[in-house]
DNA sequence: ACGCCTTGTGTTATATTGTTGCAATTCTAT
DNA sequence: ATAGAATTGCAACAATATAACACAAGGCGT
């Protein structure tokens, strides 16, 4: 884990370093960081919390993009496939990933209060895979953990009212 | 494991099994199963593949049932609250579950070409809520891992094309 | 059995999320 | 410059899920 977003921490730094990332890893593939791919990744990461495709299209048409369903989803596809943010289908919603380089099997807590997501990097999920691989003799393409419950912060603040 | 739904099998033990398992469950909890309750359930058991609400309300329409959305998803609420099946948020679909007896955390491979879904009793599972727990500082209230790939009939089935 | 209350269902309408297909544009490499 | 590929605009629509309120059925004490 590269970070606990429950944690006060200076955020700006999670968005710079998210696009600085992306940059790379899209010149580094031949893939074009587009406007609107670009505008969506800022707003993923804007904050910890998973955001819908039409909470991004609301967005998005404030600032004159002029999108439609498509063009939200078409960019998530994008960057979905670059591995640049996870889906999380139990919200249906698209939350920034921290190490797009390696891939991954997902793995996230969502606090249900709040809504901040965590990324964790359970080294345990690597090995689910192949032990699932081996017992059922299939191929695995994708693995996603999606936990929820409730966050430190959501906690005490239950506790003082 | 109990069972490999990807190996030949009798089916109608399976279905009859979860019938009698949502029968006790619900007489010991004092839960009504009641009419659409049941052939819902059963629907769902009728294959190993995960059903959509709208898949079921087709069905049931077919049947008399006269339902509407609401009928099925309150129908698949009830089935949820008591463990009687599992949703698979990455298919909006429904699947039963083997031991609805004892509270777990859900694991699920899914076949991306027949769609079958087999339910994994994945012990290393039971643990990463703990540790996530411990780590984050959460409480966990809901875990589900879904992975897919393809299965080993499927495998075979493309190699003789 | 009777009424009463709780639970479950019917019904209509609507909200939310995601896709298809095609035209227009932009980018890139030759 | 220009052909070809990738990207975006656009309109319609499909699929999934929920809200609100009326009605019915079943359990329970009297």
């Amino acid at each position: 884990m590269s970070q606990n977003v429950y944690e006060p921490h200076n955020h700006s730094h999670c968005v710079d370093h998210a696009i600085d990332r992306a940059r790379s890893l899209c010149e580094q593939r031949g893939a074009r960081l587009t406007k609107v791919r670009l505008r969506v990744l800022e707003l993923i990461w804007q904050s910890h919390k998973p955001m819908g495709a039409y909470e991004l299209l609301a967005i998005l048409a404030q600032e004159g993009f002029n999108p439609a369903p498509p063009t939200v989803y078409r960019a998530l596809d994008f960057l979905l496939d670059l591995g640049l943010v996870h889906r999380l289908h139990s919200l249906n919603a698209f939350v920034g990933c921290n190490h797009p380089e390696d891939q991954h099997p997902a793995c996230f807590f969502v606090c249900e209060q709040c809504g901040k997501a965590q990324e964790l990097a359970a080294d345990k999920l690597q090995a689910l895979s192949r032990q699932v691989e081996e017992l059922l003799g299939v191929t695995v393409n994708h693995q996603l953990t999606e936990l929820s419950g409730i966050c430190p912060g959501c906690k005490q603040k239950a506790l003082e009212q």
